[in-house]
DNA sequence: GATGAATGAGAATTCATTCAT
DNA sequence: GATGAATGAATTCTCATTCAT
C-alpha cells in the first residue's frame, strides 16, 4: 500500500459529521461533510464506502465517547450510591458539555439507516454500567427486570435532566440532585 | 365555493405521512405520502403549503391524540395513584397500540423541522397531566421542580417501558407494573 | 345566456396582467393575476380561453392604448413639424406615465407566445401616425424606404428617451427637446 | 486537481442556452439545455450554481461576443464618418449574422432576472465606441447630453434596421445606408 | 491515496387548465 | 357564469456515488 489511510482524516471526517448531523439531522449532505472535515468529497468515501457507514461508524464513536467520557476516573472506592451518583452526574455532564455529539447521537438513535447491529454493538461497552446498578435494584420494583432495562431509565432520565439544564442553566445543580434522588427512589425503594 | 376542502383528503394525507414518516424519517418524499393518500402530488400542496406545513401538522395531529387517547375515559373516581396509574397505562397502551403514530413522533420530536411554537402547541394540552401529578409530588424529591419536569419524566419511563415490551410482549403487564412501581417510587417516596 | 359576460371583470383581468407581466415577465402566473384581479382562478380562463389568449389580449389591449393616448388631442393645425413634436411627446409621456403598461409592453414585445398576427393587429393603428412622417421625409435620407421603417425609427428613438429619463427624472424636458432635435434632423436634413 | 472544470463544456453549455433562450425565452428549462449542450442536467450546475447565474453570464458572454464583433479590424485610418460607419455596419452584421445571440439578447435585455451588476458589467467595454462618438457630436443636437445616450440611440437604430433587413434580406444595403445617413444627420447636423 | 468534475435519479414545488359544485 | 379544489407534467436544484486525472 502505498499511503495508508490516515487516522487523523478519519476523525475529522467523524467530527464534521457530528456537527452537521447535530445541525441537519442526517439528511447532511456528504459534500458538506467532506468539505467541513478538509478532505474532498471523494475522499470521505475511501474512508466510509458508503453515507450510512458513516453514520454508522458515527454512532459507535460518539456511542464510545460517551461511555469513555462516564468511565474515565470512575471511583474505585464509595458505597454504590456514590458510585450511581457519579455515572448520573457523568451522563449529565456529557450531554451538557458536547451538545453536538448529544445532538447527533439523538438524531441516529431514532435514524433508519443505523443496523440493529450497529446498535448492539453501540450498547455493549454499557454493560459495566448495567453491572453496578445490578446491585442496587435487589430490594426495589425493577428487581425482577432485565438489567438492560435499568439501564434504559437512567439513560432516559440523565437525558430529560439534562434537557431542562439546557433551558435553564442556573439550576444545573438543582436538576441533578433532585433528579437522582427520584432515580435513587425508583430503583431502590420497596 | 366550488368544492370544499375534503377534511377526509387531508386525514389521508396527514395518516399517509405518519406511516412514511415512521418507516422513513422526515425524508420521506411528498410524492410517496400523496401516492399513499390517493391524492396527486398537487394535492398534497393545496392542504399542507410546504412539507414543513405537513410535518408540524402532523406533529399536532399526533399529539393530540396522543392526548385524546390519554385523557379519554379518564376516572374522576379513585385516588391520586390510581389515577396516576390509568394515566401511565394509558401512555404505553397508546405507544403500543399505535406503533406508526409512536415511531412518527419520536423522528418528528428530533426534527429540526418543527418549529418552537408548533412544540409549544403541541405539549400545551398535557398541563392537565401535569396537574394531577402535582398533587403526587408534595412528599418527593421533586417537589421544588417544574411540574414540566415530573410530566417529562413520566413521559420518557413510559416510552423506555414501551420500547422492552414491544421487544418482549410477553411480559407486558410485568413492565407495565414494574415500571409505574418505580416510577411511583421515584416522585413520591422521601 | 344566464349572465353575460362581464366587461368590468375582463378590464379587471387585464389590469392585474398588465401588473404581473412588468413585475414578474410572461412567466406571471395566471393565479396570481386571477388573485389580483379579485376574480376565482377559473374565471380568468372564462374571458381568455388560453394563457396566451390572455396575453394576445393583454398586448392588443396596451397598443391600443398607447395609441389612443397619442392620437387624442391631436393637433389639426401646425406645421408638421409641431405636430411631429406633439407625437413624439405623447409616446415619451406615454411610456413615463405608464410604467407597467410600457414594462408589459417590453416584455411581450419579444415573447414567443404573440402570434403573428397579433402583432400585426397591434401595429395597425400607427398607420395614421407613419402616415404624419410621410410628408416630413421627401427631402431626407429615408425618402426611399418604407415609412413603416420611419415609424419604428421613432418609436425606437423615444423608447430610449424614456429609458433615460427614468434614469434622470430632472432632465425630462431636455432630453425631449435633444432627442426630438435628432429624430428630425435624421429623417429631414439632406 | 481531479478534472478541471473545461472551458469547451462552459462554452457547450452558453452556446445551447443561447440557443434555447432564443426560441424560448428565459423559460427555457435547464434540464433541455443541459441536453443540448451534451452534459448531464447536475453538470450544468456545477457551471453555473443556478439558472440566474447562467442568464447572466449569458447576457456578459453575448455582450462580449458583440462587442469584440464590433471592434476587430477597426479601422484605425479614415475620418471619424467613416470611422462611424465601421461600427454602424459591424452592429447590423453582428445582429444579422448571430441571429440566436441577437434573439437571445433581446429576451435578456428585458429579463428581470438580470441583476444590475451585471447589466453595468456588460455595457461597460462599450464605453470605446461611445469614445469614438463623442468626437462627432459636437456640433449637433446632442452635444449637451451624455455620451451613453448617443451610444443607446445608435444601437436601438441598428436593431431596428436589422429587424427590417430580417424581412427584407435583399434591401440589405439599402437600409444600412439610409439608416446610416439618417444617424449620421441625428448626431451632426445643426 | 487524493481530488473534485460528472452523473442522473430523485426532491419539493409550481402551474395552466379542468370540472364538480 | 363563478368558484377554487384537483391534477400531473414540468421545473429547478440536490446529492450519493463514481472515476478520470
Amino acid at each position: 500500500m502505498a499511503r495508508p489511510l490516515s487516522e487523523e482524516k478519519r476523525e475529522a471526517i467523524l467530527s464534521a459529521a457530528t456537527e452537521a448531523v447535530a445541525a441537519l439531522g442526517t439528511g447532511a449532505a456528504t459534500a458538506k461533510i467532506a468539505k467541513a472535515a478538509g478532505v474532498a468529497e471523494g475522499t470521505l468515501f475511501t474512508y466510509f464506502s458508503t453515507k450510512d457507514d458513516l453514520l454508522s461508524a458515527l454512532y459507535l464513536a460518539i456511542k464510545e465517547d460517551l461511555h469513555q467520557s462516564i468511565t474515565t476516573e470512575y471511583p474505585a472506592t464509595g458505597d454504590i450510591r456514590e458510585r450511581s451518583r457519579h455515572i448520573w452526574d457523568r451522563f449529565i455532564d456529557w450531554d451538557l458539555g458536547e451538545p453536538a455529539k448529544s445532538k447527533a447521537m439523538r438524531q441516529l438513535a431514532v435514524s433508519e439507516r443505523i443496523s440493529e447491529t450497529s446498535r448492539r454493538l453501540g450498547s455493549a461497552p454499557f454493560r459495566d454500567i448495567e453491572a453496578l446498578l445490578a446491585e442496587s435494584i435487589a430490594d426495589g420494583p425493577l428487581k425482577e427486570q432485565p438489567i438492560a432495562f435499568v439501564g434504559a431509565f437512567m439513560q432516559s432520565l440523565t437525558d430529560t435532566v439534562a434537557q431542562f439544564i439546557r433551558q435553564e442553566p442556573g439550576s444545573r445543580s438543582r436538576y441533578k440532585q433532585a433528579g437522582f434522588d427520584a432515580f435513587w427512589n425508583a430503583i431502590t425503594k420497596s
